[in-house]
DNA sequence: TAATTGTGAATTGTTAACAATCCGTTTGAC
DNA sequence: GTCAAACGGATTGTTAACAATTCACAATTA
């Protein structure tokens, strides 16, 4: 009975995390590299743990890593790899859909209506960033529910293909896609949640 | 015009790589967690580039890792999660090769006989470790030909599937969808060699 | 001038020591 | 005897110093 298993968070992943949202957030230029030291420095570590952070985030296609010299922004995919991670993310989510949608428990839907409050509240405020945020929340609940080992690979896939997402805007549609989905999930409506989920991935 | 730019290899890809050859050849218990000083001192390096290995290794899905308890061999996945992960590699290397195969040279093809030729070598002297690699070098050589984003995440897949790889029989079979794969890329001809493709991929 | 070679600061790669955490064992109270 | 707290060895996490490499720029040569 280990309710907060996931909440040991390592230094290592909460800085992955800040740093890839940032990334894509498009706060960094591929132009200049990272600096180690510089990121050490703000994060008031040594440059043991930022290392790790950036290796992470290579591997995730999210930077790209060469020896000596460090890593940079990766740049955002070519238009016909774009459409084999769009259809690679949508076989992935309609698999864990069609796995976690019977073992779902009224608990898991009012987390669900958290994240789907938090994104109305932060389509009003026109938030970009709290927007994406409540967005990749909701996808990344359903993969775990129905598998945390298809996690990192869901990562890497939506990691790449946001590197150009240039869609934040309509934050109505938004809101009322992912208002489909909750609502969808909540009626244990499979064929409809698959349908609501591959209309949200665009 | 820089040839050799990919023989810069990194201590640490030369450690993932023979570690992750050594768990996917089973030679790994699940049981007891793997230990970084012994590793250090196996390659004669210090505890650092191991953990930027196991690192990986973890993010890769081959072994698990847990905060201050260091990593684990990973469980083979379940079925349908098995079953995802295949549709999900056919898919990838069905598109990695409509992606390359009129880019492909005849030097290319040399390379693919040569791969194939140190496969029907292995396979005559039963050495199920090298069956394997060059197995899995063949593929990711298309796959890196079309685009070395991808390798990642289709290292990650594959590594996954191989976790219960329990096919290493009918080597003569391992052989000649190999040829046929080989064949058929030789004639450019995509529908053949896609057919081959998802014909090897069991 | 253009190309090449030194040179040194900046940066990444590696190491060994130290701090924090985990886990099996012992100790002690009840 | 049972349970829980405390101890100690083993292991992982972090740090700072050192080694190796890269890069920009000045000096040299043709």
């Amino acid at each position: 009975m280990q309710l907060a298993e996931q909440s040991v968070r390592s230094m290592r992943e909460q800085i992955v995390d800040t740093l890839r949202a940032e990334v894509l957030a498009g706060a960094w230029t591929n132009h200049a590299p990272v600096r180690e030291q510089a990121l050490a420095e703000r994060f008031g570590v040594s440059r043991g743990p930022i290392r790790d952070a950036l290796q992470e985030l290579s591997r995730e296609g999210v930077l790209v890593y060469r020896p000596n010299k460090g890593v940079r922004v990766n740049t955002p995919p070519a238009e016909a790899e774009r459409q084999l991670l769009q259809a690679m993310r949508r076989e992935m989510e309609s698999f864990c859909l069609s796995q976690c949608i019977d073992q779902l428990t009224p608990t898991d839907d009012e987390q669900l209506a958290d994240i789907l409050a938090e994104l109305t509240r932060a389509c009003d405020s026109g938030d970009l960033s709290s927007i994406a945020d409540c967005d990749l929340a909701m996808h990344r609940y359903l993969v775990r529910s129905a598998s945390s080992e298809l996690e990192a690979i869901w990562q890497s896939i939506t990691s790449r293909l946001l590197m150009d997402y240039s869609r934040i805007d309509r934050f109505d549609q938004i809101v009322s896609e992912h208002e489909a989905i909750v609502e969808a999930v909540k009626q244990r409506d499979l064929k409809s949640a698959q349908q609501a989920i591959n209309a949200n991935i665009i």
